[in-house]
DNA sequence: GCCGTTTTCGGCCCGACTGTTTTCAGTCG
């Protein structure tokens, strides 16, 4: 997805967050915030394509987003960031703190922070404060708990971005670029980005200069580190071109990982270190990072594997499995379009998952529970039409209408079953009362899955990375009646989701539940999403036999049936 | 601030939940 775009939406984000928090009108914050989407979801990029033709966008966002590509910013964002202090800003993060609240605290208690909320409620200060009564601030506390536990990280989908930015960037200056460690590893959570490459020391000033470097925190000929403008730790490491694969073998890690190929090495009597693997002065491998696993006497083991949990062993007996190729996906289950909070039209995301080359692809937008979608019974079956009418322009790709239903407080669905019928696919998630208790949120779940019409829990924690921590259930109980009942949980791809988490993926697997890794695309490059699933279920040890929608239609076809 | 088989103004995604209130404000999806 085009950096530009992301950084004028955040812009715009920020402008509406606070233009809200300033008592600005409900419409007009709505407004930007529509337009931020949009533009963060448009296909081009909008540092050369006209940003007046992004829908959403009128003459007075394309001047302020202008503004921003000029500058990095623009005047109106520049007066409210000196009006509003960054303290209320921070407190807005917390789940269940809006912008009223915010205020209030600050203006009348001074409360600048999450921690300094956090004091102030367990000193009792704010045991008068109105509105703010006992079980609101025990709800506040167990918010800025959540938050605390997220910071410092950011997800993978920003920080691949980031990563390919950078590669983008000095391309031209290197000789070899690539990314290296967790991120390679295709963790969900990234704390920095190690790059490598083979170049000439000068690279490192065009590094420092770049625009996405807001400070330079260490500089030296081999290494430096930068923090971006998202807060994110950037290391640019220089390597000798002989040592490219061993250099990459140790930067990806993980640290337990490496400790056990190094014990390995020493056994043999052999050195493992980023420069190489060598035997006395002599080098057995180096440049080429596939070459030390053979050398070692190991499997090559993939990236994603590599995390000190048995692959090694595993590697060593020639039982590491096949694990999941994004090639392998023959199509996605989960996608919205702009009849409900996408923001593309019906052929525009059909389209491109026909570029895809996928073999089948479902449209799921959400039913009438989620009431601010404004779906409809009708609506659905005129979007039903219209796509058996797009079915003609392609003959390949087998176009699936589903739905995402919304799974209520005590399990329940949006629609009967004898409507449900009608549905090809229906995918089933919580979109509200999180704090459920285990047993009731248990319940829940295990009532979605015993619904005949039910095929894929969809993002089953509801997590959303740096936001809301997961809901609480048990997992195993979960677990067990989705295999029993053929339902499937979703791997949802989408970055600050990447749901299920990939320990309880493992814990999933191991009672038998099969898997639907799913874009839940919200635009046309959204679909692409599906890479970061797929380094998930890697994670994971899924195989393609683990993992639906990587069956042909005949096998996803019975398996949608429910044994029904 | 955007948009128009409602076209240059007057709408705009609406309802539920929570905790606090004593009739409702704030937050969320």
């Amino acid at each position: 997805m085009p950096r530009a775009n992301d950084e004028a939406a955040a812009a715009l984000d920020e402008y509406a967050e606070l233009f809200a928090l300033t008592g600005g009108d409900a419409f007009r914050v709505r407004s930007y915030q529509k337009a931020a989407k949009a533009i963060r979801g448009y296909a081009r990029d909008i540092s050369t394509a006209p940003v007046r033709d992004v829908p959403g966008v009128g003459q007075a966002i394309a001047t302020k987003v202008t503004e921003f590509m000029e500058r990095g910013s623009f005047r109106q964002l520049d007066e409210l960031r000196q009006q509003v202090p960054d303290g209320v800003r921070r407190l807005t993060r917390i789940p269940g703190l809006g912008p009223k609240t915010a205020v209030m605290l600050f203006e009348e208690y001074g409360v600048d922070s999450p921690p300094a909320l956090a004091e102030a409620i367990r000193s009792g200060r704010l045991d008068r404060a109105k509105g703010l009564g006992e079980k609101t601030r025990t709800n506040l506390l167990k918010g800025i708990d959540e938050l605390a536990e997220v910071q410092g990280q950011v997800h993978i989908g920003i920080a691949m971005g980031v990563a390919e930015e950078v590669i983008d960037s000095l391309r031209e200056h290197v000789e070899r670029i690539d990314y290296a460690g967790s991120l390679r590893r295709m963790k969900d959570h990234i704390g920095d980005v190690d790059i490598l490459a083979v170049a000439d020391p000068s690279v490192m000033a065009v590094f420092r200069d770049q625009h996405y470097v807001a400070e330079v925190l260490v500089s030296g000929e081999k290494k430096t580190s930068v923090r971006t403008v998202e807060g994110l730790q950037l290391d640019l490491r220089l390597v000798p071109a002989e040592s490219w694969g061993a250099a990459m073998q140790y930067f990806t890690g993980s640290k337990e990982h490496n400790v056990e190929l190094r014990e390995m090495a020493v056994k043999k009597g052999w050195k493992l270190s980023e420069y190489g693997l060598f035997s006395g002065d002599t080098v057995l491998a180096a440049a080429d990072e596939a070459e030390i696993y053979s050398r070692l006497g190991l499997q090559y083991v993939p990236p994603p594997l590599r995390e000190g949990s048995g692959e090694v062993a595993a590697a060593r007996r020639e039982e590491l499995p096949t694990v999941i190729e994004r090639e392998d996906l023959r199509g996605d289950l989960h996608s919205h379009t702009d009849l409900t909070d996408g923001v593309a039209s019906l052929s525009d995301m059909v389209a491109r998952a026909a570029e895809l080359g996928y073999s089948y692809f479902a449209v799921t937008d959400h039913a009438p529970d989620l009431v601010m979608q404004r779906m409809t019974l009708e609506k659905a079956r005129a979007q039903r039409d219209q796509l058996r009418e797009l079915q003609a322009d392609h003959p390949k790709l087998r176009l699936l209408h589903g739905t995402e239903l919304n799974i209520d407080a005590d399990g329940g669905v949006d629609w009967p079953a004898e409507i449900l019928d009608e549905f090809d696919v229906c995918v089933a998630s919580v979109h509200s009362h999180f704090n459920q208790d285990r047993d009731a949120m248990t319940r829940r779940f295990i009532a979605a899955c015993e619904n005949p019409n039910v095929n894929i829990i969809g993002h089953p924690t509801t997590r959303k990375i740096g936001k809301r921590g997961p809901v609480d259930a048990d997992w195993e109980a979960v677990f067990q009646a989705a295999a029993r009942t053929g339902t499937a949980m979703e791997i949802d791809s989408y970055p600050d989701r990447s749901d299920l988490p990939v320990d309880l993926v493992r814990l999933a697997r191991h009672h038998g539940v099969r898997f639907s890794i799913d874009s839940d695309a919200h635009a046309v490059p959204h679909l692409d999403f599906q890479r970061f699933g797929v380094g998930l279920a890697q994670r994971a040890w899924l195989t393609t036999d683990d993992v639906i929608n990587t069956w042909p239609w005949q096998r996803l076809k019975k398996f949608l049936a429910k044994g029904g």
